[in-house]
RNA sequence: GCGCCCGUAGCUCAAUUUGGCAGAGCAGGGGACUCUUAAUCCCAAGGUUGAAGGUUCGAGUCCUUCCGGGCGCACCA
């Protein structure tokens, strides 16, 4: 039997049982007697939470006079013959119900019994507390508004088989508290960020997420094809050429929160598409950007967090000001105990490289060797919160060069927990240099870097009508949300992670 | 992509070490119960052990392949 009748649902959907069966057909006593159960709406003023606070301070055993009215998730039922509990679950809380015979009348409570778990329910009642001193409200009056044909995951242990918490997250949200409250601080995240943006006068702008050329980041697209215009077309693997664009129009002060996508692994620490911050401020460089992101997340944690100083898997994490700031070439000379700078030869970075069992692929130059080391030797160490700054041109083709150091730009990245949070650079501006930069780029295509940027001649074009002096910034939201809820995998902070199909 | 681990009732877990009757709690069903809150008590039911093949007198357990997931590595943010 399945529940729609339809011969080709996969049997991974199909019902389960007994357990429907006797709910399908309770779904036809309820018609019986008349009351549709799928409802149209239930207007109702009170919410769990509110009741809580309202009456908090009622003594044990003592009635409000306030009659409430509120819709939820029927999520326990305790029955004791002509009286019964039950808990109802809605969006900020839960709340508890007693229903009798006095209070309802039989027919209405033999109703009321007839209620499942996982049914949704309006109901409206006087407010008391219990002689155990459990808020309550005592039913009068209720209604089915929506009948649940499945049996809800166990009470107590919740869902915890990992791969059903993640297809069947609505589940997950109902069972399972933390969820919940792991989405709140993600949404307060996000609205922290643009309250914060907002408040300095920057505008949120939307850039394509269908780009004919796929640029800002060294990654692989997706790809994806136009039939109209028979062409193809990539999702983005950032927006940040697009919002420079927005730059070079005079906005001034930008930024965007969205979705990337890239067509690399999947770990605990990526999902194919994930939520970046980028934001372009106009005539500052990536000194003012450094102070701004500490001002900026300092502010966001306290906000989120109520303090700056936390625990993240077990260890203490803080955000106090300022950061440690130290530059890309001390942490590596530190790492590998000898000094080593943008004159180091390549033959004994290469060296240095081997002797920390580092392995280098041909083609690499001396500044993504040295980058490699830090990624390798350093980064993972970093656990308080360190802004490492000044990384090598040759991973930086869209950063401006380093004021004192050709072999430098004018970049850091925002390092905690062992892992990259936020990067930023003084962007470049010189036309001609991007150009350089973009054809070294395309000569590191053709040896089969398959990551490498593709040369946007609009970009270029954009470049040579003038960009102010510019300084751009990216925030990885969700590995920055992951701190702050303390979670291993970003999975528990992305509602719907992606996973293999089911079928 | 590679390595390790996992998959047993709707859910949470036993039984796997050493092959020998597939079990419990919750949820669901019947019954008792008007202040419980993981309600309690009594009764009954619930299974293609992820799938297919193999070894064996006998496989949830051992072997092979496949499917799905987790973790680690690689790539990356």
């Amino acid at each position: 039997m399945t529940l729609v009748g339809d011969e080709k649902e996969p049997a991974a959907f199909q019902d389960e049982g007994d357990l429907v069966k006797r709910r399908l057909e309770k779904l036809e006593d309820w018609r019986r007697r008349g009351v549709e159960p799928y409802a149209l709406n239930y207007p109702h003023g009170d919410s769990a939470s509110a009741i809580h606070d309202r009456f908090a301070s009622l003594a044990d055993g003592e009635e409000s006079g306030y009659t409430a009215t509120l819709a939820g998730r029927l999520m326990a039922l305790r029955r004791h013959g002509k009286a019964c509990f039950a808990d109802l679950e809605d969006r900020d809380g839960r709340l508890q119900l007693m229903a009798s015979v006095d209070s309802l009348g039989s027919e209405q409570y033999e109703m009321f019994q007839e209620l499942d778990i996982g049914d949704w329910i309006g109901v409206t009642g006087m407010v008391f507390k219990s002689r155990r001193g459990e808020l309550t409200v005592r039913v009068v009056s209720f209604a089915l508004l929506s009948k649940s044909l499945r049996p809800l995951p166990e009470k107590w242990h919740g869902l915890k088989d990992v791969e059903l918490r993640y297809r069947q997250r609505y589940l997950d949200l109902t069972v399972n508290p933390e969820v919940k409250r792991n989405l709140m601080v993600r949404v307060k995240t996000i609205q922290e960020l643009r309250r914060f943006l907002d408040a300095r006068e920057f505008v949120e702008v939307e850039t394509p997420m269908l780009q004919p050329i796929p640029g800002g980041a060294t990654a692989r697209p997706f790809t994806t094809f136009h039939q109209a215009l028979g062409e193809n077309l990539y999702l983005r693997i950032a927006p940040e050429l697009y919002l420079k664009r927005c730059i070079v129009g005079g906005l001034e002060k930008v930024y965007e929160i969205n979705r990337n996508f890239r067509n690399e692994g999947i770990s605990y620490k990526h999902n194919p598409e994930f939520t970046m911050l980028e934001f372009y401020w106009a005539y500052v460089d990536y000194l003012d950007l450094a102070d701004f992101l500490e001002e900026m997340l300092a502010e966001v944690v306290r906000a989120v967090k109520g303090t700056l100083a936390f625990d993240y898997q077990g260890k203490p994490l803080d955000f106090a000001l300022p950061w440690r700031r130290v530059t890309l070439m001390q942490t590596v000379s530190e790492a590998v105990g000898r000094t080593v700078a943008s004159d180091t030869p390549q033959g004994e970075l290469r060296a240095l490289a081997e002797e920390h069992e580092v392995s280098l692929e041909k083609g690499w130059g001396p500044g993504k060797i040295i980058t490699e080391l830090f990624e390798k030797l350093v980064e993972p160490n970093l656990w308080k919160p360190t802004l490492v700054m000044d990384y090598p041109r040759e991973v930086s083709p869209l950063a401006r060069a380093h004021r004192d150091d050709p072999f430098l730009t004018e970049r850091f990245e925002l390092i905690a927990a062992g892992r990259e949070i936020a990067n930023a650079f003084s962007e470049l501006i010189d036309p001609i240099d991007q150009r350089e930069r973009f054809q070294e780029q395309a000569r590191q295509r053709e040896k089969g870097d398959e990551e490498a940027h593709v040369v946007d001649y609009d970009y270029l074009r954009a470049l040579e009508y003038g960009m102010p002096p510019t300084g751009g910034l990216g925030m990885g939201v969700d590995r920055l949300v992951m701190l702050l809820t303390d979670s291993h995998s970003i999975r528990e902070v992305i509602l719907f992670p992606h996973l293999r199909s089911e079928i």
